[in-house]
DNA sequence: GCGACAG
DNA sequence: ATCTTGTCGC
């Protein structure tokens, strides 16, 4: 039961039309638990690029991970991205490639670690909404740094703060580790912020960043490596 | 008008 | 995002 959505959703032809998928969109995410039983196999999305390609090629991946925090199962996808990088829009240059992946990848996960925003967003619809909402998967939004918003949490492992921004909750800033910046969690679609920190908690391991998306970020590295490696010959 | 700006 | 070795600190 793939969910059903315009064209434009993925491919919108300009900036404008863009920012109109995107209101459409929005009003579709669902942010509280909507979600299997678990326990929940986790997954991450990740997508490398290569500096100063003119192509502006997408190499993404996606992996399955298993509770002993094994990669089970790894689908990439590399393709030249019909939409530049923009601030705000990133959905729409990661996702069409995401989602390519995410049909071959075998067994799937219940639950998406998406590295970039979720609900953290100017317009409520970070990378982490996008994916989730055209997958029709549930999907938590972990991000290095902040688009909008302020927040400081303390200095201590576990410590967490609310992302403000215009007077809203819309994530939180979890610190990983310590002496590290903190990783920004927000809801990307069908799971409450509850949940999305406590699954992005428990899938830390001492790291920065939790297990999963380095596993997405070193696969998707290699698909980048493997097809400049393959393009160059 | 000016500055900011996930990956 | 990516270019890159060593180096400082716990």
């Amino acid at each position: 039961m793939t969910p059903q959505f315009p064209p434009h959703w993925l491919h919108p032809g300009t900036v404008a039309q863009a920012r109109a998928a995107q209101a459409e969109m929005a009003a579709r995410i669902v942010a509280h638990d909507d979600l299997p039983p678990r326990p929940w196999r986790l997954g991450a999305a990740d997508v490398s690029n290569t500096r100063f390609d003119p192509l502006r090629r997408v190499h993404a991946a996606i992996v399955t991970i298993d509770a002993a925090g094994a990669v089970v199962a790894q689908a990439d996808e590399s393709r030249v991205g019909d939409f530049p990088y923009v601030p705000g829009y990133l959905g729409f240059r990661e996702v069409p490639a995401l989602a390519a992946a995410w049909a071959r990848l075998d067994p799937k996960p219940d639950l998406l670690l998406v590295d970039g925003q979720g609900l953290a967003h100017p317009r409520g619809l970070g990378t982490a909404c996008h994916l989730g909402l055209v997958l029709g998967v549930p999907t938590i939004g972990v991000a290095k740094s902040l688009l909008v918003g302020t927040t400081e949490p303390g200095p201590a492992v576990g410590d967490v703060a609310p992302i403000l921004w215009k007077g809203a909750h819309i994530g939180t800033a979890l610190r990983t580790r310590h002496g590290a910046g903190p990783v920004y969690v927000s809801v990307g679609h069908r799971v409450g912020l509850d949940t999305a920190v406590a699954v992005v908690r428990a899938a830390c391991d001492g790291r920065r960043l939790p297990l999963p998306i380095r596993a997405a970020h070193a696969a998707a590295n290699a698909v980048r490596r493997a097809q400049e490696a393959a393009r160059a010959t």
